[in-house]
DNA sequence: AATGAATGAGAATTCATTCAT
DNA sequence: TATGAATGAATTCTCATTCAT
């Protein structure tokens, strides 16, 4: 054990970060069966092995990412457990998720590829789906409160639109008006 | 036998159109790229060497089925060119749309797929945008004609529904409501 | 279907050949987990991807080879199923198999290593198994009808030399008298 | 502290002891290529390096187990240098040589892995030429005091059986009826 | 039209080992 | 003494594709 431990810990925390940041843009880009573990090494100068050396495959990289993506947006964006009143807790909420997708859309592009393909194992599978489904869950709770008497299906109504326009808004980019389309949505709900 | 060729050329489209049908399947199940031409070729009943005796790639293989579907679709159910009333032809397409992709989620799996990817080639990158704008212009000039100041703000709001609508069918399958969604979605325009 | 149908039987059933001979001689000296895919490819002339359009595996040449040699030393020095004299069929089977270990020492080496290493898949466990069981089970009955009260322990002692010898021929080659050694053993059954 | 440089020689021996007993653990049981240096470190709970701390290389450290257990086995069961009767001096040997079997099946195990497959560097063909030669040497000594006019022939036959039944019981275990053997083999050389 | 043979490039991963601290 | 970081070479095997017949 050398005086350096703390010097080990930050230089592993740098690569592993490195590797973490590259794979997103990789993954985000080309899409995670497309990108190699070669490539990866690549963009992150270093060797295939020195790859594994810190992560024990392709798939717990993806899942880091998902994982770290995940935790940090819901604790930034996240339904609070406590809030006044519904329809601004939505808005809140809503305005949060495109702030999220802005600040990171290459998370979300990865997201998207993931729920549209069969998952190569059961962890991944049960992960996606976790992510998937824990904000309709939200907001199902959210339209309860406001009153609605089928708050799932309105949950169905809001989630169609919202969710088509943070796919155009991954596929096309800053060009396209997910501002715009998330107030007239909102104003639908009579929340401005 | 002089008419040995006609038979050839019946054997030959036979074959085409299996390589497209099993392909088809296979694309929208396990995705374009994770789909072999070996696999292409045992679901055929055919050898490697057949199949690329039929098609000069992989790619030409899913531009093929791109563009038939794509016509397929336009000849059924795209926007007329000569129609009455907008919003009775707003309700036709939408519904036609969604019948469509009854019909054939697989195609529209394959699409979604590539939406969400930077196409190999330029060839694939055109194909998709054109399919994936054409449709939008033609909802575009409906709601022009509809008397709409902003049809393409109308477009953009009208389409993150409906295409978020169908993507949720698309992961979610049957149980998904997506009629009762698109009919609440024109009901908002007044078409009943 | 060009004409050749049998001119390509013939030089796949020579490149096969190629292969097993070629696999044989490496799993032989080097053993089989010490010798690799590209190892063998290359003493064969063929590239890696050529090997496994031959074999799906490694695993399923040395499969091959087992069985091939299996079934041809069954045919050619097995325990007949008819035989005049115990004694005498005894002294034919072993001093065929003497025989079938000198024309065919390398397969004999590679049982030896397989026998005593754990197999990777139960296709193997069962296949070793299979070919190390058998001949015991055919010794066992010509001792029971020579007269033995416990055959089996007879096999057991007769089998420990027998094997002893052989296993000291495999590894000490040519030089080591295994002709006198089982002579000698066939005497102290009165077999001469 | 001034005894701490012998604390060190203690924990350096310990160390050294327990990354040998590991090995020789995982060389009986998968095998020498098939066991990893990262397999030996895990199990002796240390990293890579610090093995080759210990060890310049995963062959010293078989090198080292085979030169350790044959000095053992030396001092403990080997042909005495004085003795008084050859025939109980070769009963004495073989009856310590299957009990050392017995107590070490590992060490044997691996030895016998080695004796079959060409060994990757001079050294180690010569360290099992030697060990696998004395035995034999010894014994040939004991067949010529015993009085035979040719002890090499008497060794290959006796050796025959030894070292069938010593393989057997290594491949079978425990339900090998290797004393038995042992003692008919001796019977028949008179000795009881 | 059809196909078996063949391949170079590349996939994910593991290996024994070295080095700086 | 001990170890985390790093690596080049190797592993088995798959890929899309070409070619001769």
């Amino acid at each position: 054990m050398p005086r350096s431990k703390e010097q080990f810990e930050k230089i592993r925390i740098r690569t592993r970060n490195k590797i973490l940041a590259k794979s997103l843009d990789l993954f985000a880009t080309k899409g995670y069966d497309s990108t190699s573990a070669s490539a990866i090494a690549g963009a992150c100068g270093l060797s295939k092995s020195s790859l594994y050396h810190h992560f024990e495959s392709k798939e717990r990289i993806l899942i880091t990412i998902l994982e770290n993506s995940y935790y940090d947006w819901k604790e930034k964006y996240g339904v609070a457990d406590q809030f006044d009143e519904p329809r601004q807790e939505l808005k809140r909420s809503v305005l949060a998720s495109v702030q999220s997708i802005k600040e990171n859309p290459k998370f979300y592009k990865i997201l998207s590829e993931l729920q549209e393909k069969l998952p190569d194992t059961e962890e991944m599978q049960k992960l996606i789906a976790k992510i998937s489904s824990e904000k309709m869950a939200d907001y199902a709770s959210l339209f309860k409160k406001m009153g609605f008497k089928d708050p799932l299906d309105e949950v169905y109504f809001f989630g169609a639109t919202l969710s088509g326009a943070i796919r155009a808004y991954l596929i096309i980019g800053e060009n396209y008006p997910i501002d715009e389309i998330v107030n007239r949505l909102l104003k639908n709900y009579e929340i401005f």
